[in-house]
DNA sequence: ACAATAAAATACCAATCGGTATCTTTGCGT
DNA sequence: ACGCAAAGATACCGATTGGTATTTTATTGT
C-alpha cells in the first residue's frame, strides 16, 4: 500500500497549520486538497467528517505546544531561567514557523463559543495543562525558597498567561513585537518583585 | 414607505450581533434574515454585500463601545476611578448584553489576519483609539503630579489592555470571572504602585 | 506472476452560500 | 383617490460546501 500513516500525518499538519490560520470553519476540506495535494478520497478515508479532522488537528497542535514548551522548561535549569524560557516561547509566536497562525489556545477559544463543542473543550483542556504546568514553577520555587511563601500559585500563573495572550493578540494585529515584547518585560519585572 | 431607517438599524444591530458572537464568515445572510425577520431583498438593499454589511456593523460595535468607555471614564472624577472606570468596563464583557460575544475588537484581531482585509484594519484602529485613550489618562495623571513622572504611558498602556484582553479570553473560555478578576486586581495593584 | 486488499482518485449528491433580477406592497404627495 | 417611487418579498442563479459511493491504482503476501 501507499504509506497511509505518512499521508495521515500530511493531512493533519497541513489543516492544522490552515485551521490556526485560516480559522477552524473558514478552512473548507477542499482548501486542504490543494495543501496537501491529496483529494477528499484521502482524507475521508483518514477521518470521519470534518469536525474529526479539526479536533484531530487540534490535538496535534496541542501536543506540539506543551512538548516543546515542556522540553524549554525542562532544559532550564534555575527557576527563573524557566519563566524566561516561557516567555520566549510565546515571543516565538510572533515569528516561529510552527505556529504561523500564533497561540492554538487562543485562536479558538475566541473562534468557539459554541457550548457543546469539543472543540472548545479541548481549549478548556489546554488552558488548564498550561496553568498546571506553570502553577508548578511556582510551587517548586515556593519550596526552594527562590519565590515569597504568601504568593498565591493560581493567581500570578493567571495573570502571566493573561498577559502573554493578550500581548500576543497585539502584536500579532499591529504586526510588531512592541506589545509582547512589553508584556514580557513587565512580567519578568513582577517574577523579580515576587522573588526573595 | 416603510422605516427604511429603523429596518437598516435592526439589520445592523442584529448582524453584529450574530458577527460578534459567531463570527463574521461563520454568520450568513440567511443567519441574518432569521435573526431580523426581514428578507434578503431587504439587507441587500441596504448593504451592498456583506462585506458592506460586516465593516458597517463592526463600526457600529465600535462606536458603542468607545461611546459607552468614553462616557464611563468622563463620568469618573479622579484619576485613579477612571482607571477602575476601564477595568469595569472590561469586567461588563463577561454579562453585558451589548457584547454578547466578548471584546469586539479581540474577536476581530483573531479571526481576520488576512492582510489587505478592511476590517483587520477596522481592529487596527480600535486599539489604537483604545490605547490612546489610555495614554491620555496616564499623562494627564503625570502632569497632575499623581503618576511619577518617570512612568512610560506607552508601556503601561500596552501591559493594561494586553492583560484586560488576555483576561477576559480565559474568563470567556473558562465561563467564570475569576480570570479577569484577578487581572484587574493585579492592574489595580500596578496602577497603585506607579502612583505618587 | 498474480490475487487480494488497502489507499487514493473520481464522480457525484443535496444543501447552502453570497448575490441579483424581478415582482409586490406600502405610504406619501398631490 | 390615485399615481409614483421607495421598501421589501420572492424567485432564482452559479459556485461551493461537507459528504458518499464507486472506481482506479499501488503494494504486499504467496
Amino acid at each position: 500500500m501507499r504509506d497511509a500513516q505518512a499521508t495521515k500525518q500530511k493531512i493533519l499538519i497541513e489543516s492544522a497549520n490552515l485551521f490556526n490560520t485560516q480559522g477552524y470553519q473558514a478552512t473548507s476540506i477542499s482548501d486542504i486538497t490543494k495543501a496537501t495535494g491529496f483529494t477528499k478520497g484521502a482524507i475521508y478515508r483518514h477521518f470521519e467528517n470534518k469536525q474529526d479532522l479539526e479536533q484531530q488537528a487540534l490535538r496535534k497542535l496541542s501536543k506540539l505546544l506543551f512538548d516543546n514548551l515542556g522540553a524549554d522548561i525542562k532544559k532550564a535549569s534555575t527557576f527563573r531561567d524557566k519563566f524566561d524560557a516561557i516567555f520566549n516561547f510565546f515571543e516565538s509566536y510572533m515569528d516561529s514557523p510552527y505556529y504561523e497562525g500564533g497561540c492554538p489556545l487562543m485562536n479558538v477559544a475566541i473562534e468557539v463559543d459554541d457550548s457543546n463543542s469539543v472543540l472548545r473543550q479541548q481549549a478548556f483542556n489546554m488552558l488548564a495543562q498550561l496553568r498546571a504546568s506553570i502553577i508548578v514553577l511556582f510551587q517548586n520555587g515556593i519550596k526552594n525558597k527562590q519565590i515569597k511563601k504568601e504568593v498565591d500559585p493560581e493567581y500570578y500563573s493567571t495573570i502571566l498567561i493573561a498577559t502573554l495572550e493578550g500581548g500576543i493578540m497585539m502584536s500579532k494585529l499591529e504586526r510588531n513585537k512592541n506589545a509582547i515584547a512589553h508584556s514580557i518585560t513587565h512580567l519578568k519585572a513582577l517574577v523579580r518583585y515576587i522573588s526573595i
